[in-house]
Formats: C-alpha cells, structure tokens, sequence
DNA sequence: CAGTGAGCGAGCTTCCGCTTGACTT
C-alpha cells in the first residue's frame, strides 16, 4: 500500500520534489501529456458535437500502465502538474486514463519548486478545473482542424507531404513579407558629415553635423562654407543617466540571447538547458515567466552581498508583459546562486554562466550615467555640430552583465569629453563627409523570429525551437549565409581648407545564419494569403485566445466556440479544393531564341525548375532544375537558358570521362559510374577539371578515412568513423562504442564483446528501394484563371 | 539515391503543446 501518489510533467522535477516530500510520498511523472486526437482520419466527431477521439499514444503506453497501477494502490493521487491550460488538461486526461476516484483524488498546484511551496501547495488542495480543460481542448481541436484541413489542400494545390497551421504558417509568412519588403527596398544615400576639433587647450574634439547632407553638390557646398567659417561652443550640457538590467530569462529571451552573445542556434540553445536542467544547475526552461521566487532572490541578494557589496544590491521584481503568458513556472535562473561557473562541456558552462549573471545582473543596482553634449555653432551656416559623450559614474549591474541587441548601431561618439568653455571657440582639423545608405529591414534570425512570435503571442515556450525546425524541415525557408556585393561610396575630405574627393568600395548585403524563404515557402504563403488570409494573419492566434479566455472564464461553452469558427471555415476548405488553380508559382520569363518556344519557371515535383516549351506541343519539353541561389521571382532569361548546358563533359581524368549534372540531391560529378557531390561554393556551370579531381580524391581518402580497422580473424566485423563518431558495423547491424573505449585500440575480442552485449541499431542501407515520387492528381476541372499581385503573369489557361 | 518532370491509381503525408529518450552512419 501507498500512502501519497504525486503525479508532476517532468521527471527532473520529480525527483526533486520527492526530495522535500519525505517518504510517505511517492512522486512520479507523466513526461508530459500522455494522449491525444487519434491520427486517424480528423479525431473529432464533427457529426456529434466535435466530440474528441482522444487515443494514448504508443510511446506513453507503458507510463499510463506504470501510473495506473500505482494509483491504484495509493490513498491519495496528488496531480500536481503544471499550472497553466495544458497543465489542468494533463491532469484531467490522468484522471480520466487512470479511472481515479474523485474521493482520493486531489489537484495541487505551484509554480516554484521549493518546499515552502510545495508544503503550501499540499494544503490547498482544488479540483481541477472543467472550465481550464475545456479551453485546452478547444485550443487543442482548433489547431487539429486548421491543421488537418488546409494541410491536404496544398498537397492537391502544390506538392505532397507540405503542411500549414496556425502557428507555422504565420512564422513563414512573417518572413516571405519581410523578404519582399526588402525586395523592393530602394536604398537611398546621403552625406554623414563628422569633424575634428581642436580645443584651446590642445584636446581633440569629435562631433557630428545634426543633419545629415543629402546631394554631393550641397555637400561640397557646405564644406566650402566651413572653409571661411568659426566654429564656437555655444552650449555644454550634462544630463544625469541611468541604465537598469534587463529581467531574467524566459525561454525567448534566453534564446535571443545565447544567439547573439555564443551563437547558439535556439535548437542548440534548449538541448544545452535541458541537460543544465537535468543535472540540477538550473530551473525549468521552457517558461514564460520572469518572476523569481522569493527564495531565489533571497539568495541572489547573499551573493551580490558577498562578492560585490551593499552599493551594489537592488533586488527587483518583474512583471510579465508577454502577450498569452501563463506563468507556469520561474523564470530561467541558476538554482545553486554561489556557483558562478560550472564544470561541463564548453556549452553548457557558457550557457550556465549567461545564465547566472543575467539573474545577479537583475537584483543589482542601476549604472548611473553622465550624458555631456556640445553644441557648436557654425558662423555662416545654420546646422550645428554636436558632440555626444556618455561617463560611467557607477557600474551597477553593468559589473555583471550587459545585454545585447540585434541592432547595434556605432558606438564612436560614446566616451569621456574633453573639458571645454562655452563661447569657446575651436579649430577644424579635419572634416569629413561620408556617403552613407539607408539599410532595408533586417532580415529574421532564428531567435529574432522566436522574438517576433512571441510578441505576437504566437506559439509557446516549448514549441518555439520544433517550429523553427518544422518550416525548415518542409523546405520553406532555409539557414544560410550569402555573400554580400560591392559597393562604391564617396568620402569628402576638407583639411587645410583643400577639399579632396575619394571613391571607395565596400561590402554590403552579407548575411549570415539567416532565415530566407525558399520559392516553395513563397508559393505556399501566397497560395494561404489568397485563400485563408483570415487564418494566417498576425492576430488570429490572439483573437482565439480571447475566446479560450472566456471559455476558461466559463463564460463561453467550447463546442459552440469551435462550432462557430469550423462551419464558415470548412466552406472555404471545400470551395478552395473546388475551384482554385493548382499553384506552383508558374511564370514565363521569355522565350527561347534557338526553339522560339515559351520559356517558364514553376515548382515541379522535385522543386523549382525551369521548362522550354510545353506539353501540348508534339515536341517534349525540356526541363532543368534551379540552382541554390536561383528564385522563381527573379530568374533572369539568360540565367534559366544557362541550366540546358548541363550535364556537361569536364574533361577526362584516369582516361574516364568526368561529367557534371544536377541530380536529385543537388550538382554531382560523375566519373568511371561514381558519383561525386559538388560543394555549396562549386557551380556546375563553371567548375573545371582539376577542381573536379580535387573533389573526387577528396571523397576517395573519407571513403578510405572511414574505415578505422578490420580483424583478419573475422572479415565481417568493421570498425568505422560514422557521422556520430565510430562504430561497429557486423552483419548489417550497428553497434555503438562504449565512451571509455579508444576506437583504433579495440581487439577482435573487444568488438565480439560489445556486439554480445550492446543493443544494435539497423543500419539504414538495406530498407527498401523508396517508390518513385508520385503526383497526386489534380481535381480542378476548370482552372479559374486567378491572378495575384506578385506573380507577374497568369497561370496555364485551357 | 543519381538523368525524373507520368499513367491505372492505391495509400501516404499534416496540426500544436506537454515531456524525454531512442535512434541515426
């Protein structure tokens, strides 16, 4: 028999827990929710009310079991999962799945993990609230349904397996706007004038003109001007500042930031945290709270003591300002405050140390600043230069910590000023003009798009990172870095009253580690924006959520809500599949001067490609793929004319012919029936034969690299270097190498060992030959010739 | 895995949020 079983969502938190509790109680964890819509057809009886057809999933079998069991033998279940709308629904669907008994069963709640807390929590005792679970499921069913509704629309419209939903969706659409935003951006260019003085005392004294010079004439014209010009101080102004820290870490900002300062992808940033997590060094990390428990900032106030003194505490409490919070849980702090370093993998004791001085950095004292500016006046001109210094008076919570920003503009007028007089006049030693540009929007990060998101209250903490994977893994946008283009400036010089003009170039446009929309995500997002603008637009999610506000109020009964939205929705779904035009992004971008036929871009079914002619004609088309880089939005003629010279013959090396192609998986050498893949900078355009020859012996010494031993007692039997670092490869099955093992030092008694005693994984070569890509069929009978603002010409006509 | 851009047309893909391992070459 057992007295007390807790049910909580995390193990780590369990086993904590268990800890303050004592040994009448048993804790457990249900690692999350453990059922959900059944995958088969929608999972909702739309027929009957949208009642769900709620299914425990395979991998939750045995913790159901487990917890059943146990449950049955205690007194008292205890769910204490999360509070929050997904928390109350895991506990109503234990209660449910577990068949507990309302008599023994109790909901507790806390959102700190203490034991203060947690004894508090075991003494109010609630029941779980209906009106909770039923926002969650109707949140739960409205994503089911916009998901499972649009999704197959655009395998019919577009291309198989591709996917839409309320929250993917929008984080696309953000960035195809953005794309064209920039796109379309018109750079404008001015003259940033700055000069150097010189004080009576003999000090340098920079400052900048308060407007900045639009045309080079009226530039030079100014510069003229300054030649017969005094220059004279006629204000000197000091402004008391102050700077205070930012609040702890939720998971977005935590992301934002690992980005930015070790550049961290935010995948990256939560596989580091969970493993801080589990080894007790740090709190929950998925959360949207910034609130610290009073025992954290207790503690946080001990070691601001100790190390840095009483000048230097100011302890905080912060409010949540998120759109959609729910403050589960803390916010992201170290949960050991004397340990300001951790051992670990470079990772995470960077992370853990980020970690640490963001949450001391939020309970320290504000920076105090002193802003000084310097008006000079210009005698036959009326702007003014302005010099601009800042002084730390007191470093406060900059001792620390210091936070990033993702648009760090130049810092050279920041510093200490000379000492000056107003009234005092200053010598020109130097005046410079710069042309300078406006710069298009920013292009998203991960972490800034997290940002965005965010702001919009769009997705939650534990789904920010699968999201960012999720628009990746269905080739929507893409990760990457693209060279930047050079660009021609103009620098004016006036010194010795002599003005010198210089053209200089420079690097603009580089990116790197950004998001880009690929012409598949455009063509989605364009194909949505038509049909479902509704459903995609930046605030959909927020008006939901007033809805499932008021149903967790219980103001608002949840099939009605769902009901409401599914009947004009479920319309649009039918008449969209009814009557749209497939849309694959089609575009004629000129014609062929040696056919005369049609040129045209679209998405095929192995993605962009661009196409000589068309089916109709008793002649076949001609096809090719695009390359990285290429877009169906600005392909030019000549660009798509250029894919048709492949494959092409390179040359011959070892008397086999080498030829290029662009394949399924991208550009390819093939030589003596090998194929070679071309690396991201090759283009198979341009590549030439001992580049070629580079690649191929490169391939051949990895192919000869891989293969660490072999053991003339048992040919079978192969050591290898595999992408997760080596292993043992017999009889089509894999074996991993325990850690404490040198790989190159293994006997052929060692690896019979470990093959006898370790689980094998299947290596993935011998699955069956994959089908070939299939075409689901269109349905449209009559294509509806649409027209959308950015597709510069009408799709096929019949 | 490697030159396709379809055919008769099965049978498959897909959502968001909660949680960790198991697994991959």
């Amino acid at each position: 028999m057992i007295d007390n079983l807790v049910i909580v969502e995390s193990p780590a938190k369990a086993k904590t827990i268990e800890k303050f509790l004592g040994k009448d109680f048993i804790v457990k964890s249900s690692f999350g929710h453990i059922r959900d819509l059944s995958k088969k057809n929608l999972g909702i009886d739309i027929e009957n009310n949208y009642t769900p057809d709620y299914i425990v999933s395979d991998d939750k079998k045995s913790i159901v079991k487990e917890l059943k069991d146990l449950a049955k033998k205690a007194t008292t279940v205890w769910l204490a999962s999360d509070e929050d709308r997904e928390g109350e629904a895991i506990a109503w669907h234990l209660y449910k799945v577990l068949e507990l008994k309302p008599e023994k069963t109790k909901r507790i709640v806390f959102h700190e993990i203490t034991k203060d807390a947690i004894q508090n929590a075991i003494k109010t005792p609630r029941n779980i609230d209906e009106n909770l679970v039923n926002a969650q499921q109707a949140r739960r069913i409205l994503d089911r349904l916009v998901g499972f509704e649009l999704s197959p629309i655009l395998w019919k419209k577009v291309k198989p397996s591709l996917s839409a939903g309320r929250v993917q969706s929008v984080a696309v659409r953000i960035l195809v706007e953005r794309e064209r935003e920039i796109m379309s951006f018109k750079s404008e260019s001015s003259f940033k004038l700055s000069a150097l003085f010189k004080t009576h005392k003999g000090d340098d004294l920079k400052a900048e003109l308060e407007d900045k010079i639009k045309f080079q004439k009226e530039t030079i014209d100014f510069l003229n001007k300054c030649k017969e010009s005094t220059f004279k101080i006629s204000d000197v102004a000091k402004k008391p500042g102050k700077k205070s820290p930012a609040p702890p870490f939720t998971t977005s900002t935590l992301q934002q930031e690992a980005s930015r300062k070790l550049g961290f992808s935010v995948a990256q940033t939560m596989a580091v945290a969970q493993r801080l997590y589990e080894a007790g060094r740090i709190t929950y990390m998925r959360t949207d709270s910034v609130n610290l428990s009073t025992l954290a900032i207790g503690a946080a106030k001990k070691e601001i003591l100790k190390e840095y003194g009483e000048k230097y505490l100011q302890t905080r409490n912060f409010k949540t300002k998120t759109k959609g919070a729910q403050e589960a849980h803390e916010a992201i702090r170290p949960t050991f405050f004397g340990q300001s370093t951790i051992s670990g993998t470079d990772q995470e004791r960077r992370l853990y140390e980020l970690i640490w001085k963001r949450t001391v950095a939020s309970q320290m004292s504000d920076a105090i600043l002193e802003k000084t500016t310097i008006t000079i006046d210009i005698s036959n001109y009326n702007k003014k230069f302005i010099a601009s210094g800042e002084v730390l008076k007191f470093d406060g919570f900059l001792k620390v910590y210091f936070e990033s920003f993702d648009d760090e503009g130049d810092e050279d007028m920041k510093g200490l000023l000379p000492s000056v007089n107003v009234n005092e006049e200053l010598k020109y030693q130097l005046i410079n003009a710069t042309q300078r540009f406006t710069h298009y929007p920013p292009r998203y990060t991960e972490a800034s798009l997290v940002k965005k998101l965010e702001e919009l209250g769009i997705g939650r903490p534990s789904t920010y990172a699968p999201t960012i994977s999720t628009i990746q893994n269905r080739g929507y946008v893409i990760k990457e870095e693209r060279p930047g283009v050079d660009r021609e400036y103009v620098v004016l010089n006036l010194q010795n009253n002599k003005i010198i003009e210089e053209t200089k170039t420079e690097i603009t446009g580089a990116e790197k580690n950004k998001l880009f929309p690929n012409d598949i995500g455009i063509v989605v997002n364009d194909f949505l924006v038509d049909h479902f603008d509704e459903i995609i637009s930046y605030n959909f999610t927020a008006s939901v959520e007033e809805e499932f506000d008021e149903i967790a109020d219980g103001k608002m009964i949840w099939n009605k809500m769902i009901d409401k939205f599914y009947k004009p929705f479920h319309k649009k779904v039918e008449s969209t599949l009814e009557t749209s035009a497939r849309s694959v992004g089609e575009r004629i971008i000129g014609i062929d001067p040696v056919s005369g036929k049609n040129v045209t871009v679209k998405i095929g079914p192995y993605g962009p490609m661009v196409q000589i002619g068309n089916k109709e004609e008793e002649e076949k088309p001609k096809f090719a793929s695009l390359q990285r880089g290429q877009h169906l939005e600005s392909i030019t003629l000549e660009e798509a004319l250029e894919l048709f010279k492949l494959p092409r013959a390179i040359g011959s090396y070892e008397n086999k012919e080498i030829t290029v192609a662009v394949g399924r998986f991208g550009p390819y050498l093939k030589h003596n029936s090998e194929f070679f893949s071309l690396k991201k900078t090759d283009d198979p355009l341009k590549i030439d034969l001992n580049r070629s020859i580079e690649l191929i012996e490169e391939k051949r010494l990895k192919e000869k690299m891989r293969l660490i031993k072999t053991f003339s007692e048992d040919q079978g039997i192969q050591v290898l270097n595999g992408r997760w670092g080596p292993y043992i490869a017999y009889n089509d099955l894999n074996y991993k190498i325990p850690k404490d093992k040198n790989a190159a030092e293994l006997t052929y008694n060692d690896c019979k060992l470990i093959i006898e005693t370790t689980k094998a994984s299947t290596s993935k070569k011998k699955k069956t030959k994959a089908s070939p890509a299939k075409k689901t069929k269109v349905v449209a009978k009559k294509n509806s010739v649409k027209k959308s603002a950015t597709k510069k010409s009408s799709t096929k006509k019949k």
